[in-house]
DNA sequence: CTCTTGCTTCGATGTCTGTCGATACCGTCC
DNA sequence: GGACGGTATCGACAGACATCGAAGCAAGAG
């Protein structure tokens, strides 16, 4: 039922600040927040996009074509599939440049998930 | 690499620090680590689960009992199976107390999410 | 003890998702 | 041009998941 509705979430610059989603001890989420910030925590709910992300973020450049990451035990239309998908949550932005495609972390949305995680302290 | 077995996620206490997983700057994910970092993301990926969780984290005291929270679209037993979720995932603590059964925030596992987050560049 | 209320577990069901091989696409090099 | 290597898409399929109603349990009230 909730296929209807997706939310376009289209590549936001580096540099944005992501529009969502003050600290859960804030106060409790909308619905709409709720789906958008599932989505992004989503992208993070496999083990091997888990690793891919890790791999691009920890890349010297903090980028990483996909020749480099793609040893993380799937098939390579595997590995594309679920980039795809960290694209799609707005995680990831890709460019190609020549023959390789390299992929890099949208510092902005990493940032609103983590500031989301904040308890006071 | 990092720590060996299936955390015992009962109940972490509130001051421990998770011993998982360092800033995904620091380093490619060994594959057990991400299957750890997984699970609690996908915990997460739920808007219903996001919204019983901010329900919980945002309630005054720091607890709710579940008929606090349970208004969130779904049947009581999804709700239920929702909150049974967290509490797998080690992000909710769960105490009855004669006729109702609080559930609080784990601030420790929570943190660790947070903490694997922060890109700080 | 019996009834009621709050919550969990069970079983069934339709949908979503991760995975693969095959194939199409896109630049580069010869 | 054609051949080739790096990526993306397609189609299929098994396993996982969200959801529900019904039934089970626990604790308090009468």
């Amino acid at each position: 039922m909730s296929n209807s509705e997706v939310v376009e979430l289209s590549a936001p610059r580096d540099g944005d600040v992501v529009p969502c989603c003050p600290p859960i001890t804030a106060g409790e989420l909308s619905r709409a927040d709720a789906e958008k910030m599932a989505a992004m925590f989503k992208a993070l709910s496999d083990p091997v996009r888990l690793r891919l992300f890790s791999k691009i973020a920890s890349h010297p450049g903090g980028e990483a074509c996909v020749c480099d990451i793609a040893d993380v035990g799937v098939s390579q239309p595997t590995v594309s599939h679920h980039l795809k998908k960290l694209r799609e949550a707005g995680l990831l932005t890709s460019e190609r440049r020549g023959t390789w495609v390299y992929y890099r972390v949208a510092p902005s949305v990493v940032a609103a998930m983590a500031a989301m995680l904040e308890l006071r302290g």
